[in-house]
DNA sequence: ATGTCGACATATTGTCGA
């Protein structure tokens, strides 16, 4: 069983690259963050020629998350138990965003997220990340049952390591990087998932994202923030696991990288 | 040069977010 991730940045945008990654690559599932659109507005019917359902979890302009599958899903399930929303500053109240979607695919639990950014170690945002990845960990803990693999994939907008950015020193008021980012990291880690690390295909670590400014990919000034967390069960049945940098090549590409994870 | 993108309202350019 193939299982990817992927920050696609805008599936209307993306469709045609998509289209043809999954003709390629052959995914039997496939999660997907940043849609940036309502389920109703999803391409639902030119995916389904390819052989593949969706669950969506959408709303527009901003956010978005679905998981397509050609071996079926159930379970289906929007959302994080407590999960917090953002206020913007010119806004009334808060409002809960697009950003993890549950589901089972042939007997495996998957939850497809899309971390919020942070923006600034200063911004409220930050503190609305590090809430959300509290509500992420008690959903964790709610769904871990050995009686199946279970994963959490997808953009976390944090570097596990040091390493895992083209140049730390880059880095230092930074968000992404952050002890308390790392630590909301650990405690997943610590509630029985693994960082399932995938090969670079090209350079020394696997890098997931670039910027598109500045030539951040021809130079490899990437990050490695979309990542495959998994319980165990999960994590000692792959048998291979690798950074798609091909799709980030070319016009038309998407800031971020697959993750493709093969399931023995 | 925040040098690239994408969505969308304020709409054929400006604004925000990443």
């Amino acid at each position: 069983m193939r299982i990817a991730t992927w920050n696609i940045n805008s599936i209307g945008a993306r469709l045609p690259r998509l289209l043809d990654w999954l003709g390629t690559a052959e995914p039997d599932v496939l999660c997907l963050q940043e849609i940036k659109c309502s389920e109703a507005d999803f391409p639902a019917d030119e995916l389904g020629r390819l052989g593949y359902e969706s669950a969506v979890h959408g709303t527009g302009r901003w956010n978005g998350v679905a998981v397509l599958s050609r071996v079926g899903i159930e379970g289906v399930r929007r959302g994080l138990s407590g999960e917090p929303g953002f206020q913007p500053e010119d806004a009334m109240i808060e409002a809960v965003e697009p950003r993890a979607i549950g589901v089972t695919c042939n007997g495996v639990r998957l939850w497809s997220v899309y971390v919020p950014n942070g923006r600034t170690v200063e911004h409220a945002h930050y503190e609305y990340k590090l809430r959300w990845l509290g509500a992420l960990r008690t959903t964790v803990v709610e769904e871990l049952d050995s009686a199946r693999p279970f994963a959490v994939l997808g953009d976390f907008n944090i570097a596990p390591t040091d390493a895992d950015v083209w140049d730390i020193s880059q880095f230092t008021e930074s968000t992404h990087v952050t002890a308390p980012e790392r630590d909301a990291l650990a405690a997943l880690r610590e509630a029985g998932l693994r960082d399932v690390y995938p090969r670079a295909l090209k350079y020394e670590v696997p890098f997931t994202y670039w910027d598109y400014r500045q030539l951040c990919f021809p130079k490899n000034r990437g990050m490695r923030i979309d990542l495959v967390y998994a319980d165990a069960a999960f994590a000692d049945a792959v048998t291979d696991a690798f950074v798609d940098r091909e799709a980030r090549k070319g016009t038309g590409a998407s800031d971020h990288a697959p993750v493709v994870v093969e399931l023995g």
